[in-house]
RNA sequence: UGGGGCGUAGCCAAGGCGGUAAGGCACGGGACUUUGACUCCCGCAUUCGUAGGUUCGAGUCCUGCCGCCCCAA
């Protein structure tokens, strides 16, 4: 993608999820004269769930209908490409692992690296499309040598932190269409071209928890040893305060859930699979200025081999804050903050960003 | 069974002079949110161990009983 979204004409998959945004990026590219082809894809959902009765709006069949329709209403092919199986694989069965081993896993990270910019972007390639539209809010800008990643001029909506794995091949065959749009300019913009989801329904928990209760899918397919296991609930100090119903159920920084009554509120401060322990505290305990993160991908170039300023974000929901990530033998990196940070937590993204763009991001330790 | 203290919601705990039950924690619900969380909002004792009494009115005063705790034995 150039600046300005001028293009050649060429043929387009268009991932549409049935929401607002991927509807109306489906428009505005058909607008511009591209040939789409729009494309569902249909996740993975727990047993006794078929698609008939998910009732998340991702996923569900409410929701590949709505994509059908605004397929439809566009006149463009539709298909709905089943990756139950992959999603199954590459990002519920490590969401299970990681929660099963005391840290807290982002899924929406995982089926981006490998759903979407995965098998997704496989598909296109056979469908032949010279490229891959969603309705991210963020951006890619080819500056000649690299392509590079770049938050959305509506910050609050910004998209860019779940998208840190992508790879150059990826990013040269992909369009945000949205990306310099607020949430506000597409909700007016679907609204005037009269798409049929234009005032469905945002957001929603986990796509593949109906219920919202992950912690019991984790339970119902995790294996026999550790189901229901209970454990103990100490305070940092060493003291035992009470007995939880497996690490699960618990996340650093997590305040409700602990049922233990105290002068003041407690948080979970760590998760010790090894123990099988929850340690907690009061909030003052929950800040650390550092962190070492693994998994790491690069966009805005090809390795870290210096000490840099960043921004880094902790968690999806999380503002920027200045830190210095420094590169560590083994390819991992260590950021130091200026600032303490509130529940770092293991298993989560770390992103960092120089300005507007997203340099990379990685994995917390 | 000599002396002293206490008994208010699941927990902790305010309630001098009697005037019609603070607050915190926990819990429940909602909002927010493409993760889990955090945060915010709302809710949460017709009732103060129990039985009587005084009073227009008692958690607050008086008496009995029950149950805890401490000191002295």
């Amino acid at each position: 993608m150039t600046k300005g979204g001028t293009r050649e004409p060429m043929r387009i998959l268009m991932a549409l999820s049935g929401g607002v945004d991927s509807s109306l990026a489906a428009a505005l590219l058909q607008e511009e004269g591209h040939e789409l082809v729009g494309v569902t894809i249909r996740g993975w959902s727990p047993p006794g769930f078929s698609e008939q009765n998910m009732p998340k709006n991702c996923c569900s069949q409410e929701a590949v209908e709505a994509a059908r329709s605004v397929s439809a209403h566009l006149g463009i092919p539709f298909y709905v490409l089943n990756l139950s199986a992959a999603f199954f694989a590459d990002v519920v069965q490590p969401f299970v692992n990681g929660y099963m081993s005391g840290r807290t896993p982002n899924p929406c990270v995982l089926c981006n690296r490998f759903i979407r910019f995965g098998h997704l972007y496989r598909k296109a390639r056979e469908l032949e499309c010279s490229a891959v539209a969603t309705g991210h809010y963020a951006s890619v800008e080819f500056d000649g040598d690299r392509y590079r990643l770049f938050r959305s001029l509506d910050r609050g909506k910004d998209q860019s932190y779940v998208l840190y794995s992508a790879q150059q091949e990826e990013l040269a065959m992909t369009i945000y269409p949205l990306g310099r749009m607020t949430k506000k300019d597409v909700r007016e913009a679907a609204v005037l071209r009269g798409l049929p989801n234009a005032t469905r329904i945002e957001s929603q928990d986990i796509c593949f928890v109906p219920d919202g209760d992950y912690a019991g899918l984790i339970k119902s397919l995790s294996s026999h040893q550790a189901r229901y296991t209970p454990g103990r609930i100490i305070h940092h100090d060493g003291s035992l305060l009470g007995e939880h119903n497996g690490l699960e159920n618990y996340t650093i920084g997590q305040r409700r859930g602990l049922g233990i009554s105290w002068k003041e509120p407690l948080y979970v401060l760590g998760l010790d699979a090894g123990t099988n322990t929850v340690v907690v505290g009061e909030a003052g305990y929950l800040f650390s200025k550092e962190l070492t993160a693994t998994e790491l991908n690069w966009i805005a170039f090809a390795e870290l081999n210096e000490e840099i300023q960043v921004a880094a974000k902790i968690r999806y929901g999380a503002n920027p804050e200045p830190a210095l990530l420094t590169p560590l033998v083994g390819g991992n990196c260590h950021l130091l903050f200026e600032k303490p940070q509130r529940a770092v937590t293991p298993g989560q993204t770390v992103v960092f960003y120089r300005g507007d763009e997203l340099l990379g991001g990685g994995i917390i330790v």
